[in-house]
DNA sequence: GTGGCTGCAAATCATTTGCATATAC
DNA sequence: GTATATGCAAATGATTTGCAGCCAC
């Protein structure tokens, strides 16, 4: 993503605010799918105005012009992502870290056999991360 | 599944109680991934004394036993299905249908290039099934 | 008989809504 | 100047929790 954010934003036709510099530059600089509450916690450090539901708006608006895209893998919390080339993602239930997995899966398309027409296609992994497997083996023994 | 839903209860150790069977029974007849509204309002009708907490908790209890498979696929509400073999989910953005999906993507192992260990693998697809495209086709034209 | 299950009501947590004020353009 | 964004407080909706009484084993 380039640092131009006010670009970004009127390349889109979005008004540019401060807060929604802040929320796009904290999501360009802090790659690890936070949720609505650590964006929220983080800005309102510097920019002790801010408010939740401002936080909740941008997000809303920078989905709908797909800047960025949520991520349903870990339960109740919302996890937003800036929109980059079709990933997936791997929770470790370990640790809750969220690591991208760069894969291609070349029959994706067989489900268009059934006609369906694809927008948006999520691969979720669960399981535990190669750091919490080496410390509970480190740990242990 | 087999419909002796008493023995299947007894062979995970779960104590074996109408709501449990009824839910169970439900969730068995029912391959549309309903929510706990859903089940609880079918539920009700033949059984008024029935709580919606004991529908949450039956869920959570037949998860654990990995009896059932909770989609977090569709926004807020949780959908339940069956565990059965290995399969992937396409939810239909207008009508809100879950279509199952199978699909075998050959290189999901790459992941495991990372050292992580999966426990699950779930494949969401989001867009206008069949149905609804036919649909608007028709209306249209 | 007893531990676990049920069902009710209240609590919680993420998210949404209503609305008055402030701001981008 | 005007339409839109912000921020507060209250509302909503899904899920969880606490607890008294009940039931499976």
């Amino acid at each position: 993503m380039s640092t131009d954010y006010v670009k970004l934003l009127k390349d889109h036709t979005i008004k540019v605010t401060p807060q929604r510099l802040d929320v796009l530059r904290y999501l360009d600089h802090h790659k690890t799918h936070p949720t609505v509450e650590r964006i929220y916690a983080a800005l309102k450090t510097t920019h002790p105005s801010l408010s939740k539901t401002t936080v909740y708006n941008t997000l809303e608006t920078l989905k709908k012009n797909h800047l960025v895209t949520v991520l349903s893998i870990s339960g109740s919390e919302a996890r937003y992502d800036l929109t980059k080339g079709l990933h997936h993602h791997f929770l470790c239930t370990c640790c809750g870290h969220i690591i991208d997995v760069d894969m291609v899966c070349p029959n994706i398309n067989k489900i268009i056999e059934g006609g369906h027409h694809i927008d948006e296609v999520h691969g979720y992994f669960k399981g535990i991360c190669n750091n919490c497997l080496r410390r509970r083996r480190t740990s242990r023994g």
